[in-house]
DNA sequence: TTTTAGGAATATGTCAAACATATTTAATAA
DNA sequence: TTATTAAATATGTTTGACATATTCCTAAAA
């Protein structure tokens, strides 16, 4: 019989069983597991603290089950799973202040290597959303979604799709959320008045240059708004 | 009643229907949720499918289980849920290749953040493990264990407690990889001999200055090895 | 009156048994 | 050989029951 730790039930050491299993196996997606009855007999516990425990890998995305074929193995989305705890209603200020300082230190850390695996085509992806932001310069809302389309296309430029993962998820989650608008909105009011204010347009030609330090220096302009906006709120913190 | 999508079990929906309703009761971790038996009721089904779902969130840490007192809400742990599918096992070499250059990116882009919050006892630190190191040239382990002890001060140093998650995880998961090693070593076998190598001594000079963009220069040497590699590698994908 | 100890109540944890359902496989017929 | 159909099977769902630990309340002692 096996003997659960206190404080821990049998369905927590199964399923920490069933996980050093999994990785044992060395599974590609797509393969099976042992069918539960089985899985049971093996761990010597009943079916349904089987079915508890594999059913919490399917909230990884670890496993993904199959009438009759039974648990199959699968890849894991990162940037799923992560979209079901990154929400504003289960974080702190602190850990969503958190988030943003890592977008600042992501847009001030990849000048590198974009100027390594941007491609013409990507700048002239970049060009179009530039123009589209220029024709119409008035409209908040429109900038907010071109300054969207922009700063993904730049993450997508850079060829490590981990980058535009981060990118949607940060949007999606904090769309809403009165700071990230007001990082938005700082370089919208003071992109025609702040002659240091640097706009997409500035940074897109520094792009091209395809120098990282001109990059860096464009887009740390850029980011002088909500950088010292965050400093602001880092102090009070 | 429930009527589930095709390909969808009733678990499933009663745990996007859980998700929703945990959202809106709008929590405070320690809170209680309805019992089991009143949750079947409300949501029309039975005590073991909400068990299941139930047990799902304590996959995320978004739920914890308290005898008697029942469900409660807790705050999840992001990097704890992390640690639990991001693992060598189940990543494609891409998806390992994604994290490699997240960090260079990171280490490329904290200067700012970095020159703004670090504190003198946190140069103390760096000073000390720096010291350490220079002690014990010749010792590759023992420099691997200062190269960890080195950039997780640094991380600690910025006040950004994701990038202290950040890196613990990247270490525990991948301490082993022939790439992440791989990375150290060139820095390792390289840093007496090629004079633009930058060591740990000269970013940590490079910091005391405070100035973001001599910080940025420093450290941008120190990747120069490992950003090599990284491009080759990223050439090949 | 206050404190402590013990017992009752209760919500989760565990198990067993059964039936529903969908998919796969195999067998049969064209 | 191919298409259709039926059987087998593994997961999905439900009911019911009992175990167990914690909390709360009550009763007894200080």
């Amino acid at each position: 019989m096996i003997v659960a730790a206190p404080h821990e039930s049998l369905t927590d050491v199964t399923e920490r069983r069933i996980y050093e299993y999994i990785k044992e196996q060395n599974y590609k997606p797509g393969d099976a597991l042992p069918k539960e009855q089985d899985l049971a007999e093996m761990l010597e516990t009943s079916r349904p603290i089987v079915r508890e425990a594999l059913s919490r890998f399917k909230m990884l995305g670890l496993l993904e089950s199959r009438k009759r074929r039974g648990m199959v193995f699968s890849s894991p989305s990162i940037f799923k799973t992560l979209n079901k705890i990154i929400d504003p209603a289960f974080m702190t200020e602190d850990e969503q202040q958190n988030f943003y300082n890592l977008r600042v230190i992501i847009e001030l850390g990849l000048p590198d290597i974009l100027a390594f695996n941007i491609t013409d085509e990507d700048i002239d992806v970049l060009e179009e959303i530039v123009q589209e932001e220029e024709r119409t310069p008035d409209d908040y809302e429109f900038y907010l979604r071109c300054d969207y389309k922009f700063h993904l296309q730049i993450y997508k430029a850079t060829k490590c799709s981990a980058l535009e993962s981060f990118q949607t998820l940060l949007y999606r989650n904090f769309r809403n959320s009165t700071k990230l608008k007001s990082m938005a909105s700082a370089n919208f009011v003071n992109r025609f008045q702040d002659p240091n204010q640097c706009s997409h347009r500035d940074i897109l030609e520094a792009i091209k240059s395809r120098i990282p330090d001109v990059i860096h220096a464009a887009v740390k302009r850029h980011m002088q708004a909500p950088i010292t906006l965050l400093k602001k709120t880092t102090m009070g913190a």
